[in-house]
DNA sequence: ATTATCTATAGATCTATAGATAATGC
DNA sequence: ATTATCTATAGATCTATAGATAATGC
């Protein structure tokens, strides 16, 4: 059955986003691209009309979850105002965020993954990794430029570490003190 | 082929570990029991004689990975006496760990894995963490034991997190960055 | 408005590989 | 512990078709 070209962009657009939620939920492995169809309401066959592999997929998925990201941070850091720093560092380390990875930070979720993969999955988490650590910079405390880019990619490197062994062990008091633990230090450094 | 019941505790634990650096290579579903019997030198089949499932595996090999961990992090802060906590930070964000997961932490490798896992890998990964972070609070800078293991708990964090965020982006140079600002900027916290 | 063409999707199918089991051997 | 086998599921391909788009005619 055909569908318009504005059905059909959507319909593709659809499939992305699906698929950024499933594999941000199951990893890469765990997804087939019928499930991703499923999800999508659509049928299995219909996938490669739109995309080369799965392959194609995940890095389309990522690069997708990445640019949503970036907007998303930004948007905290504009309502937040002077308190940026604090209220994006906040912001990610709320249970919730544990609680909901369909939903959230690509490299707690899918970073090993990533690793596994190849240059054009490597390429689109720097593409997407980028400017999350800018919009940290600008807001970071300290004196000079290179002490804040440090701060930075200190805090980046922190918040998704500790997202990751919270959810590694498994929703817990030691898993609730790993949020708040890392979220206290990090707001402590130089704030 | 029959062997001695020695030989076969041998094997087991032979598979054990070839089980626990082929899932930090490739993830719980990048490794299939053939391989990992394969890189034991033993045939498929034999696998259910030893483990109930792939599952009892995969938990089996995070303890052992967990125990080693712990193992070796005393080891080198043993050696290093009063800089333990330094020597400890530095290890761990060797380029060289980036580029070897099959030997090094589990959690960077494979917490997104455990995440997605049963509370039989959960506890495992918890058991694996507590000795790390008390080990790190033991040489950590701070007044109070309370100050000591926040520092620890958020040291952990950022370690764990740079190393998957320097893996995630392929090796580059923004990759090294990610070391070494994390090791710059952990080291200067209270230190 | 009609006709012809093009294409996104459905549904069926193919091949490879996975986890797991059963039969066999020593 | 080996070897052979079973069953399920994965990614991918193929064919048919509904129906949108483009070309033509009045």
């Amino acid at each position: 059955m055909r569908v318009s070209r504005a059905k059909a962009a959507e319909n593709r657009e659809r499939v992305i986003a699906a698929a950024g939620a499933l594999f941000r939920e199951k990893g890469f492995g765990g997804v087939s691209v019928a499930d991703v169809m499923k999800a999508a309401d659509l049928t299995h066959g219909g996938f490669y009309g739109q995309f080369e592999s799965k392959d194609d997929l995940v890095a389309e998925a990522c690069r997708q979850a990445g640019t949503q990201a970036a907007a998303n941070w930004q948007r905290t850091a504009a309502v937040a105002g002077d308190d940026a720093y604090a209220a994006l560092l906040m912001r990610y380390l709320r249970p919730r965020h544990r609680d909901e990875p369909g939903q959230g930070c690509i490299f707690a979720a899918l970073g090993a993954d990533a690793a596994r993969s190849g240059p054009v999955v490597h390429d689109a988490f720097a593409d997407g990794l980028k400017p999350l650590i800018d919009l940290l910079e600008r807001h970071a405390p300290g004196r000079t430029r290179a002490a804040r880019r440090r701060k930075a990619v200190a805090a980046m490197a922190g918040l998704v570490g500790a997202l990751l062994l919270a959810r590694a062990i498994g929703k817990s008091e030691f898993s609730d003190e790993i949020l708040d633990a890392t979220r206290r230090e990090l707001l402590a450094a130089g704030g």
